[in-house]
DNA sequence: TTTGAAAGGAACTAAGG
DNA sequence: CCTTAGTTCCTTTCAAA
């Protein structure tokens, strides 16, 4: 992991579809070379996953919603994690410091449906109770660091 | 937007880096209609961006926290944006429902540096209060919904 | 919008410094 | 760990339906 892996990961950070040849132009070595440093960059899960990242409306995802969860004293937090993970309208899931657990990030295409998740939510063995807050818009999600020039 | 422009969507929120010829074989078509179909998501917008998710922990993101923010009361909300938008390490922003405007995640490299972040939030003009948690480990993040078959 | 053809590039592998 | 070289495959454009 020296200066040009972290180069390579912000370029594909802010693009996930360069090709190997022009990461290999912007960091100063030849194509084979990325592609084996790329290689070992998501071997060793650094780069988890390329994702395209959509506009939630496009796809019928129209609600968004952070949701706080605080648990049961009694229950069991891998139990609760599974159950979070059967659930594919949970997008992204953080294991938190404080009395909520777990802070969890939900698209759903209704508020209908919402109110189904919550209920879901509160129903699961080991939730003790929910915090919901709605987002109106999203202004920006997952927006990589500027990359550090490769070189000079 | 029909059916196979999901699943195209689908199959570049899965892997972003699917060339167009297997995408073209997982949705029937040629090659060319596939990049013609794609290029258009693009261009309307359904499709923002191609990022690679990284293990924030080994590009020196070692702390992820969610910030709530309450707004002056006098304040402009689009000041207080763009003040948000030249921080970096605010990764995404989310405008709310709720006391809080807006929900703010960021990621830093170390608590000190989450401090600084903090109070250089604060001290933002027609921002009237922060509360922070944050988040001990990222169980999942971006996760896609699980693709819908293209045919039968 | 789609397909097929065709040129130009890129990916991937292998061999060698 | 890098480069050069070579084969295969992919991307991209265009004409045509």
């Amino acid at each position: 992991m020296d200066a040009i892996d972290r180069s390579l990961v912000e370029l594909l950070r802010g693009n996930a579809r360069l090709s190997y040849a022009e990461l290999a132009r912007q960091v100063g070595l030849s194509a084979p070379a990325v592609h084996e440093r790329v290689g070992k960059l998501e071997a060793s899960g650094v780069i988890r996953a390329y994702r395209a990242e959509v506009e939630p409306e496009a796809i019928g995802f129209a609600v968004t919603a952070l949701i706080g969860i605080v648990e049961d004293s009694g229950g069991d937090t891998d139990d609760v994690l599974e159950a979070f993970r059967q659930m594919p309208e949970i997008e992204s899931c953080y294991f938190m410091a404080g009395v909520e657990s777990f802070m969890l990030k939900a698209r759903v295409g209704t508020i209908a449906e919402l109110e189904r998740l919550i209920v879901r939510l509160n129903r699961t063995p080991g939730v003790a109770s929910t915090r919901t807050g709605i987002a109106l818009s999203t202004k920006w999600e997952n927006r990589p660091q500027p990359p550090v020039p490769p070189e000079a």
